[in-house]
DNA sequence: TAGTATGGGAACATCC
DNA sequence: AGGATGTTCCCATACT
């Protein structure tokens, strides 16, 4: 490999991570090139399992020393514009995120209210319903004007035979208060996740293991990915829009 | 005082 | 079958 090539891969990895930091710091929304650039990264198997990169998502700065990562990855299939052999890498080549299999098949979990509402949180769309109040500390605050809507899509998502409620709904934060995972502070409508949930929420704990999931996922454990995420964000919006558009046009 | 928010007991439902 | 995780109903209390 040429200088020249060395600097060209160095760059296609550097714009590799870079969208793989700004995912992760949830400047992005889940697109094409996140994907492309994530099979770019898993198709480098010393890149995957290089020390120095395993924490780059998580942090500000770039960590990687591409030379070393370029002169240990000669397998990697450099066809001069590494950009446009993104391009031709077919769904199929992907590498899914475990978390998709897992719960498409039979013996998948069914999501919980706090993957909800921590979903929802990371939607933008549902800004009306439920909003941050310290999002570093997992403070966040139901909109009183539209708790009751939230409340509906989750029963909606559920399957509820009866409509849900705000009340019910807040039934079922009060049993997170046993276990720890929510609890009620003392502020109008307003809880706060576990530093356990926040970690689990967080972009270096799923996308890490979205990488890396070869080596650091057992293949029966449960995360969130940035996939799943989508997935709902995807149900919440057509839910959430069909359901405002029906009852309640206002908002 | 009324409306709203909070809290909990208890039975029930569903899934794994 | 049994545990986990809600869901549903109901009532009491506190707050605005």
């Amino acid at each position: 490999m040429t200088c020249v090539e060395q600097d060209k891969l160095g760059q296609a990895f550097e714009d590799a991570f870079e969208v793989l930091r700004q995912h992760s710091a949830g400047d992005l929304q889940y697109s094409p090139d996140y994907k492309n650039y994530l099979a770019f990264i898993n198709h480098c198997p010393h890149v995957r399992g290089n020390s120095h990169c395993y924490g780059v998502l998580p942090t500000e700065e770039p960590v990687c020393n591409w030379r070393t990562v370029i002169n240990s990855t000669a397998d990697f299939c450099f066809e001069g514009n590494i950009h446009q052999s993104l391009q031709n890498i077919t769904e199929n080549q992907l590498v899914q995120p475990a978390v998709l299999q897992h719960r498409a098949g039979k013996g998948r979990k069914k999501l919980r209210l706090f993957e909800y509402l921590h979903e929802s949180l990371c939607n933008p769309e549902m800004a009306s319903c439920i909003q941050w109040v310290d999002k570093p500390k997992g403070i966040f605050q139901f909109v009183s004007k539209n708790k009751e809507k939230l409340a509906e899509l989750w029963g909606k998502r559920k399957g509820n035979r009866k409509t849900m409620t705000y009340q019910k709904m807040a039934r079922a934060l009060r049993n997170y208060g046993r276990t720890g995972e929510i609890t009620k502070i003392r502020r109008k409508l307003t809880y706060q996740f576990s530093e356990a949930i926040l970690q689990r929420f967080s972009p270096s704990y799923f996308l890490g293991k979205e990488i890396f999931r070869s080596q650091y996922v057992p293949p029966d454990q449960e995360y969130f990915s940035l996939n799943n995420w989508n997935a709902n964000y995807n149900y919440t919006c057509t839910n959430y829009h069909e359901l405002s558009e029906l009852s309640h046009p206002d908002c």
